[in-house]
DNA sequence: TGCTATTTTCAAAGCGCTTTGGTAAATTGG
DNA sequence: CCAATTTACCAAAGCGCTTTGAAAATAGCA
């Protein structure tokens, strides 16, 4: 059923149809009701590709996963996002288009996703520390928000982002507070934007409290489950090592955990660990005590602000530029206590 | 840059145009060169919703993610999925449209999407044991393929799944065989098809061998970390505890995993975990010695399958359906370990 | 060279919608 | 009651592309 078809059937011209259906005043309420029931009856639904021809707006949003074919990564946090950004899409009458590139034709994809006119504006996924997407999207001239940001890009854009920064100055000045003084960072790939700034806020807790760095306890590693569990593993073999684990993410925190059990010990007693949790919803890590003490940011609500924020930004385009900082809340769970030595002192002193 | 502009500018009509970048036959090789190198140096690409307009095909295939706005749960394979059959579609000029939609208006949302003519092809997720997408998917007459069956409904359709029920029939054998007796089975939600398949699958096991089936170690959860704790945590503090446990996935195993080794007891000695092991990227679990013992099927070789499989379906509508079996492969692990009546036993026998 | 066959190019129609620039009918006001 | 508005509707153009049907240019052959 198209338009010609239902305004034949209604016996009035598709002009009138088409305004019936968009809600434009100069249509008597009548007809209105009438356009509205037939339209229902015969379940139709304007052609989405003529519509955007004629309105000359996409009516979509675009996102490009980069997928390495070697590695084969693909972040679980996407999964969470897109979800809460597809709520506002839906809300908003958008469609998302989801482009799978191999990740070294990335500005490729970008630059035809524009060119060939399929998306009205681009969200744009886990920024590196000098990202050129930045440049590359303001030069193609296409609204855009970035999820997190890019330290070493000047210019002006819209992001939203968690202030990583803040988040592990406090998840680490926590343990220093347990009396840890030897933690492990494990971090994410040390050139992506949101990495650095997590061992910027880490190492300026370390350094605010006069404890020395141990660069062989950085870590920066793709954020699996085995990197957790090897890196942890290897380091609590060590005759110095750390009592705290730093980890970026629930997925390498269960990997340190299993390393912590496989080595005899207890997590919360004989090994710290601290997260950023993400709140993806089938490691739900909240509740009156959560197995990790996290600092806390839902990745989906990130995406909810990130997909607002682009369609605003659509809508008016002149508008300045959106820059939202997310706080991460800090909350206690079992995976944290005293620091074995401060805890003997403790006791001791009894 | 359009096509008329790109044109002019060569001193050729839109049809040659057109026809150059398209490789149709007539047109001479030396205008198609100088076409094609004007069309990349402007950086011209046809506009994607005027080329499909004009052809009637939406060159897009449309994807559902119901999401429930209550427990807000988005299932983690989905990801890697989408990531296997996105790289089928970026091969073969497909667009994926993703559509984000409450749970309760998932059949409403495929209907628009195919009066809309947004998609050529639709992929159906997670189906249930009796889904009536694929009654409404055939009422609508848009191709689709089904990542799973649904055991109810006899119509033939396209479908390309894991053959869940012989994969936990093995996983339960083995475990038999290595003298388990009380198996627990921690399951995906009661009404998804591919639970109904692995249950049949554990049981089919214990029932060859003439093993009890307990029904209070069936358990049927969203596959969560936690639903994987909870449970196991429970059942070992019971006396007639389990000494096995099969997962559907491997994210309710590192829960049961947790639950374990806070009981003080070991994995793969005291109690042995299976699992079903989508191969998600960020939880690998191959190599020499896999954490767990797993009947492995890559989700993301699923997604390649799936969407190839729709791709043809497209292209030659009156072929008959696609019906792929995937066989997932058991990779012994260190999760699996003879059961302790047993192993004493044998002890004693020394 | 002249005529047909073939290759190469073009003008125009059409995909299904929105929107501009009307006109006829209904309503208002003096 | 008739001119001036306002209301309710419509025909046609246009969005940027593909594709049909025809024309122009070139090649082939006697």
């Amino acid at each position: 059923m198209n338009l010609k078809e239902l305004s034949d059937l209604l016996g009035l011209s598709q002009t009138t149809v088409s305004r019936a259906l968009n809600g434009y005043p100069e249509v008597r309420e009548s007809t209105r009701q009438k356009v509205m029931e037939a339209a229902r009856a015969h379940n139709y639904a304007p052609n989405t590709r003529a519509k955007t021809l004629a309105t000359g707006k996409a009516m979509t949003i675009g996102h490009v996963l980069p997928v390495s074919k070697k590695h084969e990564m693909v972040n679980p946090i996407f999964a969470d996002f897109i979800a809460g950004a597809g709520e506002i899409y839906s809300d908003n009458g958008f469609d998302l288009l989801l482009s799978v590139v191999d990740d070294d034709s990335e500005e490729a994809s970008y630059r035809k996703l524009v060119s060939r006119g399929a998306v009205d504006g681009i969200i744009v996924h886990g920024p590196k520390v000098n990202d050129s997407r930045i440049a590359l999207l303001r030069e193609l001239g296409v609204p855009f928000v970035v999820h997190g940001r890019s330290t070493e890009i000047e210019a002006d854009y819209s992001w939203v982002d968690v202030n990583n920064t803040r988040a592990f100055q406090r998840v680490t000045e926590f343990l220093l507070d347990l009396g840890h003084r030897r933690i492990a960072l494990l971090n994410g790939l040390a050139d992506m934007d949101f990495a650095t700034r997590r061992g910027a806020g880490y190492l300026a807790a370390l350094e605010a409290r006069g404890v020395e760095v141990d660069p062989a306890l950085m870590f920066h590693e793709e954020m699996t489950e085995n990197f957790g569990f090897e890196t942890a593993r290897q380091l609590l073999a060590q005759a110095d090592a750390p009592t705290a684990f730093v980890a970026s993410s629930i997925i390498p925190a269960i990997g340190v955990r299993r390393a912590i059990s496989d080595a005899g010990l207890e997590m919360g007693k004989d090994v710290s660990v601290v997260i950023h949790d993400d709140a993806l919803s089938y490691f739900s890590n909240d509740g009156d005590e959560p197995a990790f003490t996290a600092v806390r940011s839902s990745v989906r609500q990130a995406g909810r602000h990130v997909a607002q924020a682009l369609i605003n930004k659509i809508a008016t385009p002149g508008a300045p530029v959106h820059q939202e900082m997310l706080e991460a809340v800090l909350a206690v769970g079992r995976s944290t206590g005293q620091a074995p030595a401060l805890r003997q002192a403790l006791e001791q002193k009894k």
